[in-house]
RNA sequence: GGUGAGUUACUCAAGCGGCCAACGAGGGCAGACUGUAAAUCUGCUGACUAUGUCUUCGAAGGUUCGAAUCCUUCACUCACCA
């Protein structure tokens, strides 16, 4: 049972450091019940969780099955200084009232996934706004400038002499004093957060909390473009609070590589299941589109439910298999003569009307399933269906 | 504070008086091929009912028949020195 726990935990992860630490933790929940805590921090910086997010839910998830109780930690104050980690230059500090408003459509998706009895949502300004500027000295006594700047962007940036703020060396020191309020037993975070995750361990130590807590990092989650990390700024991403039709389409459109990467950082099977599937899809028995249409199948099905995915699939096969229209389409009222590219644009198929021109051109649009070959083309009375490339629709009806 | 370099479209990056709506690369969009995959090939990539017009090359002025290109001022960024 530990060894099959300590399984699901190890799973996917990137790294853990005192990894027998946190298997000293699961081995005695399961002999005598004792639970213990689980840190992971979430900067209100952006209202939707993406998939990338859930990997960390995910595991959250899984320590839950095991005596972890979730200390689920909206850096609310932290946010106002911005971490630095990743960033080439200095953050956009963001007003109170944005954090806070961020902060809340956090928890009503966060609870998707976690187990909302076995988590509690902390605040990191109910303790640093007590802080004080003696606390705050006292704090930055605890390390010195020289570890900080081994910090690899910090480092980068110093060298090609770009600006660092001070305020940027407190994050990593207030993120690391939330382990020390906490108590934390374990904290998990992206690969990227190295660094600040070990802060916690050092300050945990140097404010004698006697106890020095694990950290279990998970690798980034690559965007749609199978590069990039998945980002909402980049636009490479799949939000769960999007339509079933939407998660479905974009899961399919990853490329093949890339969704073996996914199966291993987010579905439910286990890692002999997807060595298996790898392996057929290799031998040529199993179809690449097959697995990963039941992957599309199990994030819908994690968001939304069975049904409401194998409606997304039939949709999804319906207009791009067998060439039918979908069944919801935006639909427009235009004045009786308008200009085909006007028309585009109003149905918000595209963005101008030199562009619908070019697309034209290009062959690119249908009006009722026939290709448009006249960019001057005016429409008279009635009832149309424009596509644009092969997934954008919209049903114009023309007075 | 001093000296020098720079600021070009989504990003990087050419252009240094007319041939510039601006080379090239990446990205994006579309077409072919497919499994709405990848790879590959091709076209497009400021706006406008459009072989023309308008607005764009950090900002504002100026020189000129004509400026992204020259001059002045301002703002910002970077480098070296203090």
């Amino acid at each position: 049972m530990v060894q099959q726990a300590l399984e699901e935990i190890s799973r996917g992860t990137a790294e853990i450091i005192d990894k027998e630490r946190v298997e000293k933790l699961v081995t005695r929940y399961y002999d005598d019940g004792t639970t213990y805590t689980v840190k992971a921090g979430f900067d209100p910086t952006g209202a939707d969780l993406h998939l990338g997010h859930t990997v960390l839910l995910q595991k959250l998830r899984v320590f839950q099955k095991h005596g972890g109780r979730v200390q689920l930690l909206i850096g609310d104050f932290t946010a106002t200084i911005g971490d630095p980690t990743g960033k080439s230059e200095t953050r956009k500090i963001l007003d109170t009232d944005t954090i806070l408003a961020n902060a809340k459509t956090y928890q009503e998706q966060v609870f998707n996934i976690l187990d909302e009895s076995k988590t509690e949502v902390v605040f990191n300004s109910t303790w640093l706004n007590k802080l004080g500027a003696a606390g705050m000295v006292a704090l930055t006594t605890l390390f010195n400038v020289a570890r900080m700047l081994e910090r690899d962007d910090f480092e980068k940036r110093y060298r090609a002499g770009q600006s660092i703020s001070i305020s940027e060396f407190l994050y990593p020191l207030l993120q690391g004093y939330d382990s020390v309020e906490l108590q934390s037993d374990i904290e998990i975070g992206g690969t990227d957060q190295k660094f600040n995750l070990l802060m916690g361990r050092h300050l945990q130590r140097a404010y004698n909390v006697g106890k020095e807590q694990a950290v279990l990092m998970m690798p980034i989650l690559e965007g749609l473009d199978g590069v990039q990390k998945m980002s909402k700024s980049l636009q490479n991403y799949i939000g769960i609070t999007e339509e079933p039709k939407d998660i479905y389409a974009k899961t399919l459109s990853i490329s093949d590589e890339l969704m073996w990467r996914y199966y291993e950082l987010l579905s439910e099977n286990t890692l002999e299941e997807i060595a298996q599937m790898k392996q057929g899809v290799q031998m040529g028995t199993l179809h690449p589109k097959t697995v990963k249409e039941n992957l599309a199948l199990e994030l819908v099905t994690r968001f939304y439910n069975v049904e409401l995915a194998t409606l997304a699939k039939e949709e999804f096969d319906n207009v791009f298999k067998e060439n039918l229209l979908p069944a919801d389409m935006n639909e427009i009222e235009v004045e009786e003569g308008i200009w085909i590219c006007k028309a585009l644009v109003d149905a918000g198929l595209e963005p101008s009307t030199s562009q619908a021109r070019r697309d034209i051109k290009q062959n690119a649009v249908s009006l009722n399933q026939e290709k448009v070959s006249d960019d001057a083309l005016n429409l008279s009375a009635g009832e149309y269906i424009l596509q644009v490339g092969k997934r954008k629709f919209a049903k114009v009806k023309v007075r």
